[in-house]
DNA sequence: ACAAAAGTGTTGGACTTACACCCATGG
DNA sequence: CCATGGGTGTAAGTCCAACACTTTTGT
């Protein structure tokens, strides 16, 4: 049987969250709307070759990257039997090797504009929105989304996105400082208003403290 | 490459949170223990495979199961390789049937004195008590567990199984009943003391209309 | 009569939500 | 000087956790 791994690639870029989606490049199903996937090769580690795919796609590595779950229906794909390992993958879409992602034919979509899909892709689509709203709640993965510094607007602005719906911008800070995650920087973007906002950075060092002490990140 | 599927089976009986696993009866590794599975058809569904390791081992249909992870890694299996797609499944303890399960020879073991198993299948373990965890907060899948009929103490020492923590029982009798989903029976179960606890069935036409409003089902 | 489990309410504290105004700056 | 987004505090309500005694009945 085949064995293939299929990215869910999320990014998030003026103010909405986007995914990333190939121009199929090879027959069956050439020119169509795709996920990018690979099969997995025999001397592979699953979780490795999706790490492949990101980086022969957008050039990216250690990227936030998480198994979503196994598509295994019989006859999803017309052509052969195959199972396909789904992956979701969050990345920083200021990052990304743009002219890479040019050769593969691939664009960003907005989340509720995806167009259509071959094979059973619009459904991974949906499921890992739904993992990604999950998620988002427990651990604090929103960060990984943004680019290095980010301004507190703009972290509310992608749990907007992400939960779409708005958020309280007085309680949204509140929380958001006391997890005690966040660096305030003494620079500020000007990018977004006159005054500026602040710029933070996300303290992996004590976040990772936290999650050892079994801290519950619940943010929104 | 070969496709497999494990099955991660609970049970709850006498107040304890069990695992089914078997005496391999084929070589590799013949006489190890080990968690249930076979490969999958290449005409056969994923999630119709993993029904039919259930079918064939334990007699059961129609039961509770989920997805729990793919395993992938290139020398899980020593002898050739394989990814397994690991699913969990929640069985009445009083309904399986028995010959069927001796057959195979498997044994009911407590959640934390699991014996050394075959491969990666200790992990699945606990990747599926972590998910079931996880779950039991969010959906009634305790209820899986139960006889049709139960009682409220007997639900809560599950979930006490489950959480592995007390709960308070006047907060819990309180949160299930208020959920809605419970039916209150006239008979009287007096197989746990002398006054004996009222019967519950659980209302699965509630509960769907619950889960299709959007309903919220966070218990203890 | 007593042991053993079932059943029942209330209160204090924590957390969540809702809500409106001043600030800093570039144009 | 004004338009724009950034930043701040408080009060009400809701939800959760802690807590102890009475009931029933088989032995």
């Amino acid at each position: 049987m085949y064995v293939a791994t299929d990215c869910i690639i999320f990014g998030f870029d003026e103010g909405k969250l986007k995914l990333l989606v190939f121009n199929r490049q090879v027959e069956p199903l050439k020119g169509e709307w795709s996920l990018i996937g690979s099969f997995v090769r025999l001397d592979e580690d699953l979780d490795v070759a999706c790490e492949r795919v990101l980086r022969e796609t957008t050039g990216l590595e250690n990227v936030f990257m998480q198994q979503l779950k196994c598509y295994g229906k019989k006859d999803r794909d017309p052509g052969y039997r195959c199972i396909s390992v789904a992956h979701y993958a969050l990345i920083r879409i200021d990052e990304y090797d743009k002219e890479l992602v040019r050769q593969h034919g691939a664009s960003w979509y907005e989340i509720n504009e995806v167009p259509q899909l071959i094979l059973d892709h619009n459904q991974m689509v949906l499921d890992a929105l739904k993992q990604l709203k999950y998620n988002a709640r427990y651990r604090p993965i929103g960060f990984e989304l943004l680019p290095e510094k980010f301004t507190i607007p703009q972290l509310q602005c992608l749990y907007e996105a992400i939960y779409q719906r708005e958020l309280d911008s007085r309680n949204f800070r509140k929380k958001v400082t006391s997890l005690r995650v966040l660096e305030k920087l003494d620079e500020k973007d000007k990018s977004g208003s006159k005054r500026g906002a602040f710029l933070y950075r996300f303290d992996h060092e004590n976040y990772q403290k936290l999650v050892e002490s079994g801290y519950d990140f619940e943010i929104a």
